[in-house]
DNA sequence: AGTAACTCGTACACGGGTGTTCGACAAGGG
DNA sequence: CCCTTGTCGAACACCCGTGTACGAGTTACT
């Protein structure tokens, strides 16, 4: 996050071409090789290994930058006003994420410890959790399930949805609609 | 499904013996390598090469053979009555075969080409998809959402369920009640 | 301009899995 | 009882990925 200091601009423009390769093909391909995303960098194999230790560190590396980015993304959704309404204008910025970083998932799921994707995920799911929390509240969602439950409920119900998509059987432009329709209804209290 | 005509005894149990360890060993660790399994039949490495083509082949035989049982399990449901006491008592029987064989079905989607999974899939499939269609009919569950879309929303849950499970966050005793009221609520005409 | 940092390609050692072959040796079936 | 069918272990060839080492060449900072 902070100006990696002390390295080259060289070596700057190397771990930027190296990440950007990553995030790539990651995304196409969870178990790509340090090879193949050399070359996508355009950049040899060994210098790969000269900014990352190991493949995981790398895979590390990727997955918590596009964290971040989307982190950073879905932070401008205004979450005020009414909960259902938050939760829809949240959905429809979520899933598209969700549904770009599915297989980069799957890679980190492979290659990092248990544990180590719901810490980089913290921050994301702090906002989710808090506006399940307000719409509890305001006596809007339900109460009888435990927040975790739903919060897990929604991220499965997206991920199903690009899986969905990925597989040819949904039209992308339904899935926001769909999801949000599904979530809704099942967050409300009965 | 026919019995394995004009093999040996002696070779029939063999089979037997490969299937069963398969299950148990991909179960537990979804890449198990066929020497693994071979060592948990008692059996040489050979013998399974022997049997099974490919490590493929044998991925695919234990998983339609793990679909099999449990769709012949699923088939004691009673699913008359009202559908969402029916769906209810489909899901309480559903969600513990999704828990026991979630590591066999990630085998699966690494070893088998893309579609096949769904073709195995497709009986116990089918009973769902009656079921959410008769509650339509009978004004209980939601029209504006597709029968896929309803279908995937309960596979999905289930299967995060059995996620949640795994990594400790919830009880067991609790994962079937919380399922039926998720999916019940998002199945409700609203 | 000079020095330290960086990159590149090749090559190596290592581990692991797959699928096949071979020969010797049981064990079932007719 | 004999012959087919299986089984076993070891060995082999193969492919692929990881991580490291080396030496030569290039690029950036000062």
């Amino acid at each position: 996050m902070v100006a990696t200091q002390a390295k080259r601009a060289d070596a700057q423009r190397s771990i930027a071409a190296i990440l950007a390769a990553s995030v790539e093909c990651l995304s196409r391909n969870p178990e790509a090789s340090v090879s193949e995303i050399a070359k996508a960098a355009g950049v040899g194999r060994v210098t790969v290994y000269g900014h990352f230790p190991n493949r995981a560190d790398l895979v590390d590396a990727t997955f918590a930058r596009a964290i971040e980015n989307g982190h950073a993304a879905l932070e401008a959704v205004d979450l005020e006003g009414d909960p259902r309404e938050a939760l829809a204008r949240l959905i429809d910025s979520s899933w598209m994420l969700v549904d770009r970083f599915r297989s980069l998932l799957t890679a980190a799921q492979d290659a990092l410890p248990p544990g180590r994707i719901r810490t980089l995920h913290a921050g994301p799911m702090d906002r989710v959790e808090r506006l399940v929390e307000r719409g509890r509240a305001e006596g809007v969602f339900r109460t009888d399930l435990p927040v975790f439950w739903l919060v897990s409920v929604m991220h499965n119900v997206m991920h199903g949805a690009a899986d969905e998509i990925n597989a040819g059987r949904l039209d992308a432009d339904d899935a926001g609609d769909f999801i949000t329709a599904t979530i809704l209804a099942a967050f409300s209290t009965p």
